[in-house]
DNA sequence: ATGAAAGCGCTAACAA
DNA sequence: TTGTTAGCGCTTTCAT
């Protein structure tokens, strides 16, 4: 680094961190205590409104706590609870997924403040310290991935865990929270159907995440109903674009009576027009086109693309709120819950007359 | 939520985890101590390897303290030391740019964790209790723009603060990770000059990111020195591809000589390309094409389109480790550090013969 | 309605 | 090389 480093010079003088740096003296209860003229108790009963105090006395407390700038220190709070007042998520480093995973970062990030919580993140990355397990109250597994060995050992654990979508490994989490994307995607081919097309294609990841693995599923089935030919290409749950527009080269080489695709992956269907049009085929005219994963680039791609709402940010949220609810006991192990989704239907889908 | 949520049968009786549930008794360093026959302390230096222990007990205590599954406190270790072993890491919430802040959280992360920190994720969402100082020994704020209040708020805590670009609004970090963007724009002109380029327009967000600014200068500064035209649209940094494709339009329309486009967000050159193409105009042949932030979908775009590697991950643990040098004393306050970013040429930019 | 005292689990200062 | 003691700041009995 030493040449690409500088110091700029500062009013202050510099000084380390490396000790918490007490300006006087730490505020702590006992100096609003000792300042307001009543006892720790009292103080820590008026602070937290515990309803044990007079109005009076906890209207002093409160001021004089103000005054004094005090902010309760959460160690000591979370030592004496033993609690560590924050979550554990978990998500699959995914990059083609990040719009996905950043909304629902934030939804639970969001949830978890409204409760007073922190979220800390964790990640399968090659830091992960095998044996520290992590400092949090509870856990939230957002695709938790069957062979992921990170995720089975934060099963494993002695934590409440909510995953998102249903875990297939080893282990039970304690709530779920899924969506039905297999009803999601027979909705959709049901669109498809009615606006004419014959022969829908899937393109999809494997089975190791169950988003996937429903959608696989669902497909094979809708399709078995109705005795349509099953066409499908298998991608890497982790696929780029490159790799999914190779699955769609060759469904399109191979498949020339191909008259609907849908492909699964979020980032993907965007990154297909090139090749569609490549291929000689025109999206909304004789090919279809929608995504089971909606993101801005499909809302915003010429043609638009019609793709499923699976609205992130509230599932991120929704998560949070379930484990919340199993750590205060007002939910109980075992639950599942449904996280809606919806279909938003765009031109890609809506066959027009050639031009 | 009623008709959406169902309990399934578990063989566990389920129960809340609304208090800690001590097994038998929880396993603190006394257990340890009192099973090893030593004190507490010794019990505790063995574990920390602090050096003052024989090595015999050493092996035995930690023996001990395997058997039993000792996992120690990190409440009472925080609240001991004061501190809270976790750094904050706040990030704007803008999603198309979640493919750099999502590799940038991850980068984060890693870097934590191999110094036995945790991560918060710090919102600028709403959920945020505005008086409520957030519980982290430091904080990390990526790309801090200045009209952003939690970032203010952020900055004025007496934390010690590590920015990924330079912070333009009130209060300095302690420490600044920052990539020389000027300087790469400046290279990407060059290169785009050297092939052939003469009326070479930049779409670009507002000057509340450094990043942004800095593009914007060095773009202005190089036509200067060189009398070329400056032709700029400005977007809003979370400019999504819908206002970029409007920006690039409108001169696309207007500037009919323009023969190179650089446009700085992250996901939006790729987007451009239908429009560009509706324009009448030929990516590679006619108008040359340029990111100034790297990204999947650039490098598997037809044609691959030429962008600058900003390195996210790398960022983000550049962050992360400057924040612990400043921390540990190591880094003295007001440091800066330049993270070193390059230009990957591809096709876009590689002027071919028509075909 | 309020206080006094105990103690969460750990580490650092002081002894031996 | 090891043990004893004293808290870190808070919440919670148990008294009053």
């Amino acid at each position: 680094m030493g040449a690409d480093e500088r110091v700029t010079e500062r009013s202050q003088p510099a000084r380390a961190y490396d000790r918490a740096v007490p300006q006087d003296r730490q505020v702590t209860i006992i100096t609003v205590a000792e300042r307001a003229g009543v006892s720790k108790t009292t103080a820590s009963d008026a602070l937290r409104g515990s309803g044990r105090v007079s109005e009076e006395t906890r209207r002093l407390v409160v001021g004089v706590a103000e005054e004094l700038g005090y902010v309760p220190n959460d160690s000591a709070r979370h030592l004496r609870r033993a609690r560590t007042g924050a979550i554990g998520l978990h998500l699959p480093e995914v990059l083609p997924r990040s719009d996905y995973y950043m909304s629902f970062v934030f939804g639970a990030v969001q949830a978890a403040a409204d409760h007073g919580y922190d979220v800390t993140l964790l990640t399968s990355g090659t830091g992960v310290a095998p044996s520290r397990s992590p400092r949090v109250d509870g856990l939230v597994l957002g695709d938790p991935l069957a062979d992921d060995p990170v995720v089975d050992k934060l099963m494993g654990s002695a934590l409440p865990t909510v995953t998102c979508e249903r875990y297939s490994g080893p282990g039970e989490p304690d709530g779920v929270v899924w969506s039905d994307h297999g009803a999601a995607l027979q909705t959709l081919l049901g669109h498809l159907s009615d606006a004419g097309a014959r022969r829908p294609a899937l393109i999809v990841p494997g089975d190791e995440s169950d988003w996937a693995a429903s959608v696989h599923r669902a497909y094979r089935e809708w399709c078995g109903q109705r005795g349509v030919a099953l066409i499908t290409r298998s991608v890497p749950f982790d696929a780029n674009a490159d790799a999914t527009s190779a699955a769609a080269r060759s469904l399109l080489t191979d498949e020339p009576q191909l008259d609907a695709l849908v492909a699964a992956p979020t980032s993907a269907a965007a990154t297909l027009l090139p090749v569609i049009r490549e291929a000689g085929r025109r999206v909304g005219e004789d090919l279809l086109l929608a995504s089971c994963v909606d993101a801005p680039a499909l809302r915003f791609a010429d043609p638009a693309i019609t793709a499923i709402d699976v609205r992130p940010r509230e599932a991120g949220a929704a998560c949070a709120e379930l484990l919340f609810e199993l750590l205060t006991g007002s939910a109980v192990p075992g639950v599942e819950r449904i996280h809606p989704i919806e279909l938003n239907v765009r031109e890609s889908t809506q066959r027009r007359r050639a031009a």
